[in-house]
DNA sequence: GCCGTTTTCGGCCCGACTGTTTTCAGTCG
């Protein structure tokens, strides 16, 4: 069984959750929360760093003894500290600190006095009322843990990015044309563009005695108010997602907007080096001088950061990987724009699964300034989308000319998604693949492989010299479907070697590469195809998905292959 | 438990809100 990044880190949060609980030094707890992220986030293995005897010490936050735990886990795969913890205190006791309300020292008190050491105990006792009676709880605390209670029942998670939009944008027009409000704005994990979204970060600016507070509770959409202040309110909307809402002063507009646009990490990191400079962030400000009275900065993100000698850093790289170095080196990439896309390289038609006709897409796609589309339709074995045999897809490559004729100023590329077969061999024939300009190479089906087969047989695609863009590379679906297991370096560094490029799949559903995958592509020297694999004419409008993927993984113009102008792109797709 | 242009010990980011309090701990982001 290989132990995978994931399974580190999740023992060593696991030991950070028990360590709270024991109220143990809350400074070595953060230590393995730290470790437990920069393991998570690592593009490389960790289990393969072991086995090439790297000094893992060399990590940050991790030091010697987390590095022999690592180790220890990489071996056994598990930890001997954390057993002994589980032999202290109930394995499941944990779980009771994702419920709201709920943190360690609750949990600690709720288990020593009450001896709850799971949800349903925690459930039986609330509804005995039990709970109430403790130190530090009262009446409304059991009722809301009880209400929260039921609310995981019903929806828990992150939701995705594009359905965080469609409540995000009609609340923030509501808010907007609030008396008083001068901004209202997003900020938090949805300004970052990660792929999904835990709760809503909104910020507004207003002036005084504006009732945006009022006017925020009165939402049609709020199912609970869950708490009320001057500053900062929290709702849950009726589909569960949960608003956070903070008002701060026009003057304290970029501080704030900074603070909660996060990443909670990135931020640390950056009050440390203004700690450093003997200067002190918050989300008024950044503030100098004797204990910190003097305010220096705070209209913009860029005063703030301007204050501790730092250039703007884009949201999307604000995650503590690695961008506060690059900006203090002048290092920071200068990120992919929507207006460097020259054209779309994966969409379906109504000749298989798509919605509109061949003639509908390339409209739109010529209104979308694009100097080219690739029509990708899926091939043979695909049949429940009606995928394309040798004599249908010959007919279509004729209806491209036909069309073609219409547009001497567009160009539309001949292409096709054709699946990767069980054995890496393609579903149509080399004389078919040879008439065109490229292909998108699929995996579609045995998805349950061994991740050293199903590495195999991605290579094995790639020997073939008409492979020249793998699609969704990993084939998960956000929420729904995991990555197949697959091993990433492999099928870079393979890549790398035959000169094929890997698909960024822009829709907001698979989102395949991930951020992490770009730049590991990146650090590979393999070019990214952003594509929207769109099956209708809205589908092509996906690509700002894609580009947000991009972005967060510090993907340049130059790193991807569709902001290329034909002459070039069709040189680089000769193999 | 980590870390070092304050370097092997003594620090480690910052503030709002709530509920249970009688001045503040706990939780959350």
């Amino acid at each position: 069984m290989p132990i995978h990044n994931a399974d580190v880190a999740a023992i060593f949060d696991r030991v950070a959750d028990f360590l709270e609980i024991a109220a143990a030094n809350p400074f070595r707890i953060r230590a393995y929360r730290n470790a437990a992220r920069t393991i998570a986030d690592l593009p490389q293995s960790v289990a393969g760093l072991v086995a090439a005897g790297e000094d893992l010490s060399r990590l940050p936050g991790i030091g010697h003894d987390l590095a022999e735990k690592i180790a220890e886990i990489v071996a056994t795969g598990t930890l001997g500290m954390l057993d002994e913890l589980t032999r202290e205190l109930p394995a499941e006791l944990t779980d009771l600190l994702q419920v709201a309300q709920l943190g360690p020292k609750r949990v600690a008190i709720l288990y020593r006095q009450l001896g709850i050491s799971n949800l349903a105990e925690l459930a039986a006792a609330a509804r005995a009322q039990q709970i109430r009676r403790l130190k530090g709880f009262g009446e409304k605390t059991e009722n809301k843990i009880l209400t929260e209670l039921q609310w995981r029942h019903r929806e828990q998670g992150r939701i995705k990015l594009i359905r965080a939009e469609q409540v995000a944008e009609p609340l923030l027009a509501y808010l907007a044309a609030v008396p008083g409000v001068t901004r209202a704005v997003a900020a938090g994990s949805y300004r970052r563009r990660r792929e999904t979204v835990g709760d809503l970060d909104i910020l507004v600016t207003c002036r005084p005695a504006s009732p945006v507070m009022e006017r925020m509770v009165a939402y049609e959409d709020v199912a609970a108010v869950l708490g009320r202040g001057d500053t900062k309110s929290t709702v849950r909307l009726r589909d569960g997602l949960q608003v956070d809402l903070r008002v701060v002063p026009d003057e304290c507009y970029g501080a704030a907007l900074y603070h909660f646009t996060g990443s909670k990490e990135h931020n640390v990191a950056v009050r440390k080096i203004a700690v450093q400079k003997g200067l002190k962030i918050n989300e008024y400000g950044i503030f100098g001088g004797e204990d910190h009275g003097r305010r220096l900065a705070g209209a913009s993100e860029e005063e703030v950061l301007g204050a501790i000698g730092l250039p703007f850093i884009e949201p999307e790289l604000r995650e503590n990987q690695g961008e506060i170095e690059a900006a203090r080196s002048g290092r920071l990439p200068e990120l992919i724009v929507a207006d460097d896309i020259r054209g779309d390289l994966h969409v379906h038609t109504k000749a298989t699964d798509g919605r509109a006709s061949l003639g509908e897409m390339v409209a739109a796609a010529r209104e979308l300034g694009y100097e080219y589309l690739a029509i990708t339709e899926h091939s043979r074995a695909i049949a429940v989308a009606h995928g394309l045999d040798r004599r249908r897809l010959e007919q279509q490559l004729a209806e491209i000319d036909r069309l073609a004729e219409q547009y001497p100023d567009f160009r539309i590329l001949k292409g096709i998604e054709v699946d990767i077969l069980a054995d890496g061999s393609l579903d149509l024939p080399d004389t078919v693949l040879k008439k065109l300009d490229l292909t998108v190479c699929s995996v579609h089906s045995g998805f349950n492989l061994p991740a050293a087969r199903q590495t195999e047989r991605i290579i094995r695609a790639m020997d073939n010299p008409h492979c020249r863009i793998i699609g969704h590379p990993t084939g998960r679906l956000i929420n729904e479907r995991a990555p197949y297991g697959v091993d990433m370096e492999q099928i870079m560094a393979a890549a790398r070697e035959r000169g094929c490029f890997l698909e960024l799949n822009a829709n907001p559903d698979r989102l395949d590469l991930t951020d992490h995958h770009c730049r590991l592509a990146k650090e590979f020297g393999v070019k990214v195809a952003i594509s929207t694999d769109a099956h209708s004419v809205a589908g092509l409008a996906n690509i700002k998905y894609g580009l947000d993927q991009a972005r967060r993984g510090w993907l340049n113009r130059d790193d991807v292959l569709n902001t290329r102008p034909v002459s070039e792109l069709l040189h680089l797709l000769r193999r």
